[in-house]
DNA sequence: CTAGGACATGTCCTTAGGTACATATGAGAG
DNA sequence: CTCTCATATGTACCTAAGGACATGTCCTAG
């Protein structure tokens, strides 16, 4: 159900539609939690239909703009409060690494090479992105403040990720490793 | 498709049945890749019947255990080495954090303190067995430093969580915090 | 010798996630 | 005026994931 309360969070702030909500939650949340629209555009009349959000107003382009209702606000506040938080991850790369015996040691390399530089790209983004919000780019409603947070979790993990694959790559490799 | 290849990859340390995968999964992969079992069952007969694993024996209490197949050996090379490596990340914990400002501040103090307490506990967890692991009581196989490479990356993957949320719960909460 | 528990494999069913496809509409370029 | 592109919403369908339930089997404690 986090996309459901992902959706609720993002209306907290104001009414959107469909198309914005996959936008935004592409922009800010896609990379802790990816989101397709079909899937969003289900969500919204799922709980248009439970009474959490309502149809706002309807504008050009069939565009129907959703506001959360007292009902959806108390139901994202729940689930934050009381709500079990899901620590389980699905990280691939680091699912790979135990298998990382099984490739050769060029290819490894080259792999973690890769690896570094996507983490190395992502954190720099997020560095700028911090950079910007603590310029006063975005303003600096409590909202603002929780997405400095939010980023700040990524600048970390990124971080953590790319010196992990760079200490990785630069390991001595594996005694036994052995050609095909 | 990762799960098959997970599979695949304790399959090419030696035999096992789908039980004892399912055991190793929890254990080794739990925290970057849950797998049930219903699942690991499944998939194993799917594999069989494509023939990237065998049954090797037939053991005690309907046991089978399943050998990897040459094909299997080189699906799972192949995946590892020329597989695209798929960087979604789905951390429920960080989107959670974007909506930090729809909580009481007493409640999201005390969500932080537990999940601060969560990661701490988490990478001790790992941090002991690091140290097992570095004082060699599961040899030195090529396999076992894979998987020390793999704690590597909880470790600080953990530290940095454990780090963001105390940082998280000693920052100025925002000024325009609201009672509701 | 029997009851309970760990071992071991599976089915059933529901939901979540994701790709591909379909369609309508308004704005702006040429 | 028409073509194209971005806006905007949806359906259809498939696979992955996961909870609930069912069943068989061997061991051991009492």
């Amino acid at each position: 159900m986090s996309l459901r309360y992902g959706l609720l969070g993002l209306l907290a702030e104001g009414p959107a539609s469909g198309y914005d909500l996959a936008r935004r939650f592409q922009e800010m949340l896609g990379s802790v939690w990816p989101a397709q629209h079909p899937k969003i555009y289900s969500e919204l009349n799922r709980m248009a239909g439970e009474g959490l959000i309502e149809v706002e107003s309807e504008g050009p382009r069939r565009r129907k703009a959703y506001r959360i209702t007292d009902a959806g606000l108390a139901a994202v506040r729940q689930w934050l409060t009381d709500g079990e938080v899901d620590h389980t991850m699905r990280l691939q790369p680091l699912l790979r690494s135990a298998f990382f015996w099984l490739m050769e040691p060029a290819d490894l390399r080259a792999h973690l090479d890769r690896e570094a530089a996507y983490y190395r790209g992502e954190l720099e983004k997020y560095q700028a992105y911090a950079e910007a919000k603590d310029r006063g780019d975005f303003g600096d409603g409590p909202q603002t403040h929780s997405l400095r947070i939010a980023i700040e979790a990524a600048i970390r993990l990124y971080g953590a990720l790319a010196e992990w694959a760079e200490w990785a790559r630069d390991e001595d490799p594996p005694a036994g490793q052995r050609r095909r």
